[in-house]
DNA sequence: CTGGTGATGTTATAGGATAACATTCAACTC
DNA sequence: GAGTTGAATGTTATCCTATAACATCACCAG
């Protein structure tokens, strides 16, 4: 999917979910896009600073919240970033695969893993939320 | 098991990795182990400086590093915290409910459920790394 | 117009982690 | 026992991440 159509697609999706895909949270989802995985906020903040001026932390940080509660990024808690849901319209839950060595990140589909650990922990009386999985690892390109 | 056999065993533990436990990082263990779930880096930190009157983040770090690579201490990083891990000497993944509502912590063994994420990511290519999963949720206690 | 609501701007600060360098300590060699 | 070496710890400073608190603005409904 190309840049635009993935906007507009995101903003339908905005839409729907009840909520605006304002000038703001619109240009922040650019930046994001712009990068191949994850991205961290004071990142953004840099870009956004180049491109209007100034910007402080808040700003994007509410931002990147909504476009998170939105389903348009995934937060990669242990990397402190961001990165682009490929698939926000139809509900998942994402595996976040992390290589160690050279910092890419890969994203599957984990519903059927993530079932089987909510059985497990079920068994224990807890109720997992739905959320992404982050693994660490090497990934193909670095496992020569 | 009670703290002293806990602590006489990670130590023994710690040598038989080739490493040390010091009277310092022995004296970390023993105030993580003073929690009954997750905590900071920070809390121990002024737990430290009540004890010995200085001490500097670094300190801390190095000595929760250094149990975290000894597999004494599980680093939790969507709460930036740790906890102990009570089977140290059995290798094993952990997997840690953390109930958002309550903030309280339960540990459970994962090799199955992990076994089925290492396929699924392997199919991609993706070798993952030994490691302990962080899954939030909701408590038995406080799903009335 | 006016009041209300959601979004954004602004300032300041809290909280988490590490770099870089100095010093001390334990163990080993000679 | 003196010297040497490497690991561990102390110390200072700083960077990165995140949010609280409050001010302002834009927009729409009545």
């Amino acid at each position: 999917m190309d840049k635009t159509a993935f906007l507009s697609q995101a903003e339908q999706h905005c839409l729907r979910l009840g909520n605006r895909l304002t000038a703001l949270r619109r240009q922040v989802l650019e930046l994001v896009l712009g990068y191949p995985g994850v991205v961290k906020a004071y990142q953004v903040l840099a870009d956004l600073q180049k491109e209007r001026g100034v910007a402080a932390p808040p700003t994007v940080y509410r931002a990147l919240d909504f476009l998170v509660e939105n389903g348009l990024l995934h937060r990669v808690e242990a990397l402190n970033g961001f990165i682009v849901c490929e698939h926000f319209d139809c509900p998942h839950e994402g595996l976040i695969l992390v290589c160690a060595r050279c910092g890419g990140v890969t994203e599957l589909d984990a519903t059927g893993p993530m079932a089987a650990l909510r059985d497990a922990s079920a068994a224990a009386g807890f109720a997992v939320a739905p959320q992404n999985l982050v693994l660490t690892g090497t990934c193909q390109s670095c496992q020569a």
